[in-house]
DNA sequence: TTGGAACGGTGACAAATGTTACACAGAAAC
DNA sequence: GTTTCTGTGTAACATTTGTCACCGTTCCAA
């Protein structure tokens, strides 16, 4: 198994061999599930090609977008998760092709004493992961769903490498937790303002898109 | 220095030694500020007696609250920020007296490997800010304001003990993100119902409090 | 090719929250 | 005691967001 080369560049050579022979390579598709809310985690996702996107879901089902990862990077949140043994309390899903290498649950306390770069590459994740979510607190309570709409775009487009995003209005609604209704009427009023162009599952952001 | 008799039960003997030997007691008045926004943290707060209040601030100003630390908690994110030198992403106020211990940071890491009781106390630590993290998120996110509001009182209640909430609905509406004036609102409603009784600087939350 | 499902546009309206303005009461300062 | 400041109550209104209803379009599968 070869791991990405910016995780080889952080990594001691004694970390990267033991990854490569404890970790798994797994990967997924679009949409596909890779933890679920109240499932155990048995593993630690590495991200290694692709992204994965962090959801927290309520008890009515109602979801909302936490953070995106992206390669090299891993979800602290899992690791909390394998070391209490405790159920999940997020949901990722693949957003497009994506290949994970799987830590066992067993290697990661082992490694952290064992290896400083592992360790540091797990803080510096925690706080990373807390920005994130930080980041998520300060646009939901502060910024009115305008904002945060043009936001979320910025992040795709910063995501995909390409200014023409795939996604429904839906998709998009359930992200920011709300209405597929009211995304339609602020994409419209975006596009009326000369900042994007829609289609059917697709929207283009125009050059002076803010 | 002593160390609160809920710490020395999960740490080993000779990290209590330490702690008593590096550790350093602080105490803060009500309204006393003990991290900062955009500050330099040097060290890791371990509450020892009293409520730890954790704010995230946006640029203009506006407040909202994160949660709170009572007894034999510690800032997870105080410990990122150590170890990074990073500043501080929040503010943390003492509600009422305070006490904590102040951990330096150079030990933080030297423990980790060390003590695996330190070990396991920062992890479920950062757990347990993840979970309460989330949680804010879901509050803002999911519920209307007047949920989040009695959600608020009940809180304030299980951390002061009493039925009787010391704070003006200004205090109310900026930790709750929104303006005085719809607080007010609310809080007479839940006044009309019969739900508590209002007083100036003081709300009494009164039986069949949900 | 046809019928249904998913997608998106739009009007009308409801509900939640934010804003401004002003009145008054009690506490604190002088 | 008078003044000043802070906290609270409330009306009126604006804005933002949510909801419902209905329509036409596009896509896909039977």
């Amino acid at each position: 198994m070869d791991e990405p080369a910016n995780l080889a560049f952080q990594f001691e050579p004694a970390l990267i061999k033991e990854i490569e022979e404890f970790g798994e390579l797994r990967s997924f598709k679009d949409g596909d599930i890779v933890m679920d809310y109240g499932k155990y985690i048995r593993m630690m996702p590495l991200v290694a090609k692709g992204t994965l996107k962090v959801l927290k879901m309520d008890d009515n089902g109602n979801e909302i977008l936490l953070y995106y990862l992206s390669s090299s990077e891993t979800c602290s949140m899992a690791y909390s998760c394998c070391l209490e043994e405790k159920k999940s309390e997020v949901k990722a899903i693949a957003e497009g092709d994506l290949e994970i290498i799987a830590i066992p649950h067993n290697k990661l306390d082992e490694w952290l004493c064992k290896y400083p770069s592992w360790k540091n590459y797990i803080m510096r994740s925690f706080n990373e992961r807390f920005s994130e979510m930080l980041k998520s607190i300060e646009s939901i309570a502060f910024h009115k769903l305008d904002d945060r709409l043009i936001a979320y775009l910025k992040e795709k487009k910063r995501l995909s490498g390409s200014s023409a995003i795939k996604a429904s209005h839906y998709q998009i609604a359930d992200e920011l937790a709300t209405s597929r209704v009211v995304i339609s009427r602020l994409l419209k009023i975006l596009e009326n303002n000369g900042k994007i162009l829609l289609y059917r599952n697709e929207i283009k952001l125009l050059h002076d898109f803010d």
